[in-house]
DNA sequence: GACGCGTGGTT
DNA sequence: TAACCAAGCGT
């Protein structure tokens, strides 16, 4: 880290390196050391962990990402499961519906694609449970393709970094070309960019108390250049859970996901008390297909 | 574009 | 402790 481009000529004006290498060497010594990550790892278990991340922290996927990969190595061997049985390897990730959407995507997989992830980007947003961010980030990592990737932390780095708010704007169809703009030459190296960006965010540049200190382009960072301004405009407003059908869902899958075989009526009730929102999820749960009602009335996991 | 969708750790 | 937060997607 001593001799930086120009800082060897004592009269010329510095010319740092890009921002966009400046933070893919951050990344080579600061990157996390997740599974996922590890050299070799298919486009299909790629895709499996970045589904399992959609708004899960890692230290809960980790262990299950791990179990399902281990099951299920490639799309045709999870595409021939049930869904009961995808619905109970997926545990407490939350949001179950991403289980049958990822095994939905894993039969177009097979169906469509000949049992192999595409690389493509038009292709994967043509899975189910797979959009604008996992396709691309499938495309990136799992297939080592040069691709813009933009999820909640490069939206937050690019608004400090670059437009100098506080806070990520909504995503936007320009976040794409404002990160493509700082990405390297290279094109492995505009590979690793992509996830050091992610990284950063994840680890520095994060949304309750950014660690500028430890900013690899902390002089660079129009935010912090601007004085760190406070955001302007309407706070965010967080959702809510307790008392909301989410929160009964979640009770009521959890019954489902403990139980043996299907279940009466009777046993769901005591999860919460009110008869007509419980009603409600419940058969929001089935519209959704991730519970199932038997022929005599009783309710289980879709076989 | 706003909203609904789980769960649990952190502050 | 209630609020905030975590690699989004589909409608």
């Amino acid at each position: 880290m001593s001799a930086l481009p120009g800082t060897d000529r004592s009269t010329a004006v510095p010319s740092p390196e890009p921002v966009g290498e400046t933070i893919v060497d951050w990344y080579a010594g600061a990157a996390r050391d997740l599974p996922w990550r590890a050299p070799g790892t298919d486009p299909w278990a790629v895709l499996v962990s970045e589904v399992m991340l959609q708004q899960t922290p890692v230290a809960r996927v980790e262990p299950v990402w791990r179990e399902w990969v281990r099951r299920w190595p490639t799309p045709a061997s999870l595409a021939a499961e049930s869904p009961a049985e995808v619905i109970r390897a997926w545990g407490k990730l939350g949001y179950p519906r991403r289980a049958l959407r990822l095994r939905e995507a894993a039969i177009a997989v097979t169906e469509r694609h000949d049992g192999r992830v595409p690389a493509d980007v038009a292709e994967l947003e043509a899975l189910p449970g797979v959009g604008t961010y996992t396709a691309r980030a499938v495309s990136c990592f799992g297939h080592g393709r040069r691709q813009p990737v933009v999820d909640t932390n490069v939206r937050r780095v690019v608004a400090r970094l670059v437009h100098g708010r506080a806070e990520a704007a909504p995503a936007r169809a320009t976040d794409l070309t404002d990160i493509a703009a700082l990405a390297p030459d290279d094109d492995a190296r505009a590979v690793r960019f992509s996830v050091a960006v992610m990284e950063l965010g994840a680890l520095v540049c994060v949304a309750g108390a950014p660690r500028c200190p430890a900013c690899p382009v902390r002089d660079r960072c129009a935010w912090r250049l601007a004085g760190s301004p406070a955001h302007e405009g309407p706070p965010r407003r967080v959702q809510k859970f307790a008392g909301t059908d989410r929160q009964v869902r979640g009770r009521l899958l959890d019954v489902l996901r403990g139980a043996d075989g299907p279940v009466p009526a009777d046993a769901l009730a005591p999860v919460w008390d009110d008869p007509v929102q419980r009603a409600r999820c419940l058969d929001s749960l089935l519209v959704d297909g991730l519970v199932e009602q038997t022929a005599d009335g009783r309710f289980t996991l879709p076989g």
